[in-house]
DNA sequence: GATGAATGAGGATTCATTCAT
DNA sequence: CATGAATGAATCCTCATTCAT
């Protein structure tokens, strides 16, 4: 891989941005490395001399994904605020942010989280476990629970949330499919969320 | 389609058999019709001479899955209790008992709601759509409203309790994937999701 | 055969109608017995139980074509008129009440001409030979040559006639492939192919 | 099609002679890429590296072949010469001299014009339509018509001839399939064909 | 006679990966 | 580094023919 990372940024990006457009199009087995060399004009033989094969190639991808929204995400949060429902806002702002800027990544994201693929099936949910694990502590293990009511599960609560937040992501993606990323207004999009999270608040907070 | 449905029976379960659980093991793409038909033990050509081709053989197996839920649930589920979380709590337990018997079916249709082959996606969209639409309605159009408090956008609690459902579903599955639906404890199952829809329950009713 | 010939005329001309129409849209090695055995509304295996196989069944049709045809011409031909250009006229005349009255043997006797399956390649070549030997022998073996200029190479002469007439046909069978046979003004073709006769007469004749 | 252009001319030779040959043999649906592949001694995947198709393989090897005659023809005919029947005569030599050297490509013409299989029908035929009108004219456009008899009409005199020399050829074409081309006596059949022409002169000119 | 389920060799085509240059 | 020709196993699917009923 550090061959590929020594590739100046350039080319690094016309492979990068052109495999996952395809990956994204096309799911990981229908994805075809002749399209992506065709898309990112380089040879057969380079792609295969950087990643020695598809799978690694898509292993790298979800990495580099994971990693780009992760790093905004600490970098950019506010983490003075230990309120649940505002980390969960800031943190669909900022990934929204990423995506904004890189328009086939927000639909190469989906494919991870969906992809059944069985050469990669394994790989790919035992990465999903390992980020949701490791991620989750960093961003949401500081949370103060002190305003949630008294007797309440909070460790049920927090699913409940969680879920509404993915269920409510999936939902918009799937509007995204029909329309762009450009077409939708944002600012509706995330009253609507603020919405939910509001009926949650009411509910789960004294 | 109605050439295969005047198979003997023991036949045609074990063609369905096969084929669901390629499906289920490697998604539509992945899935190899030659692997079908050695599972189960029928020539290559007489796949093909029930099912017009891959596609349609998978479509059709996605209908048959839903029905069979569906009509578990219509002519089980006790329609005089309005109450939602009841309702969920009915539907759930209905849904495991068709699962306890084709275990395959289970995985299969986690599939079917993640499954983006590009060759499918349309029309299984469409279907998922549909049912979507339909059923929600016959399933959750005489819930008894009057029990929420007031105040509460009733069209996003229901959201809510719906992703819960579904995250907590897809929670389990995760499971199975590891161990077995055999293995796993279902009495301790049930109990935590109706931990679960207590929790909504306290947070969305008077 | 007798088989075949032993059936009710009804069933008889179904499976050939059927058969013939499959074979002149699509060729013998396109034409599928499946597509057959639909159009005449008879099972698989009766299909295989008249004629041993597919080749078989093309032969009989190409027989039968052959024979309708020429049972016309002996029939109807005016054998006392020796003139060879009144000679063709007149077989070009009774073929176009064949074809008028079985359009889709029309298209099938071409399929015979040009058909280059390897299968049937040899058989059909050996038969269009033997017909043309046959056949031509009768169809012109009285005419009478003392009208031909003195000096003229009537073999040759016979050729051309012969050539002329084909190339003028075939041209015609191109056209009602683009329009249909109903749409042809048969006069004028008629009278076009009468001026080529024409044309053929004074320079052979006296 | 240039990434097969360029490779060495031995392999191209092998290829095309292979293609030529099974398709000559068999027909367009009947010649098997498995063949043609065994034959020319490369691997499956290689055909379809340079032809994406079987039905692309089948129109480049048509473009070939109608190329390579008129090349020769346009190259080495005598123009000066504006009798049309010293034309047509020095136009049956110079596409002998081609089928010579190619003997498969001889036969695969043979199929170009009867080729009736649905999948290329229509291309082909529009081909064949093209090349008539376009090469008609420009093999023709520019005989001496003076020295046709008065009252002679010469659209119908040159059909007559035109189609004189298709039976002709036809009639010869057949004789080779049964014998090889090389059993042919060449010279003998050009007198022949001479014969032909010569009558026909005497009965269209002055 | 009549059915149509069943066969399986063979069809064209795809595609990740390798390797000589 | 970089190329792209070459591989060949695997893909889905077709279809004439057979045979038990």
């Amino acid at each position: 891989m550090t061959k590929f990372l020594n590739l100046d940024i350039e080319k690094q990006d016309r492979i990068i941005n052109a495999a996952i457009k395809e990956f994204a199009k096309k799911g990981y087995k229908n994805a075809s490395t002749n399209e992506i060399v065709k898309e990112a004009e380089i040879s057969k033989g380079l792609l295969f001399h950087y990643f020695k094969n598809k799978k690694d190639l898509f292993i790298f991808l979800y990495d580099l994904s994971i990693e780009l929204v992760l790093d905004k995400i600490f970098e950019e949060l506010d983490w003075e605020d230990k309120d649940i429902f505002n980390r969960y806002r800031q943190i669909a702002r900022l990934k929204m942010q990423v995506f904004k800027r890189y328009p086939e990544m927000f639909n190469f994201m989906k494919v991870i989280f969906t992809e059944d693929s069985i050469e990669i099936k394994d790989e790919i949910e035992h990465k999903n476990q390992e980020f949701m694990n490791g991620s989750y502590q960093k961003m949401f293990g500081d949370i103060d629970f002190s305003k949630f009511k008294a007797g309440i599960d909070i460790p049920k609560a927090l699913g409940i949330i969680s879920w509404t937040m993915e269920g409510f992501a999936y939902k918009q993606q799937e509007r995204v499919l029909q329309a762009s990323l450009d077409d939708i207004d944002l600012d509706e999009v995330f009253m609507q969320m603020d919405e939910y999270l509001e009926l949650l608040k009411v509910s789960f907070y004294k």
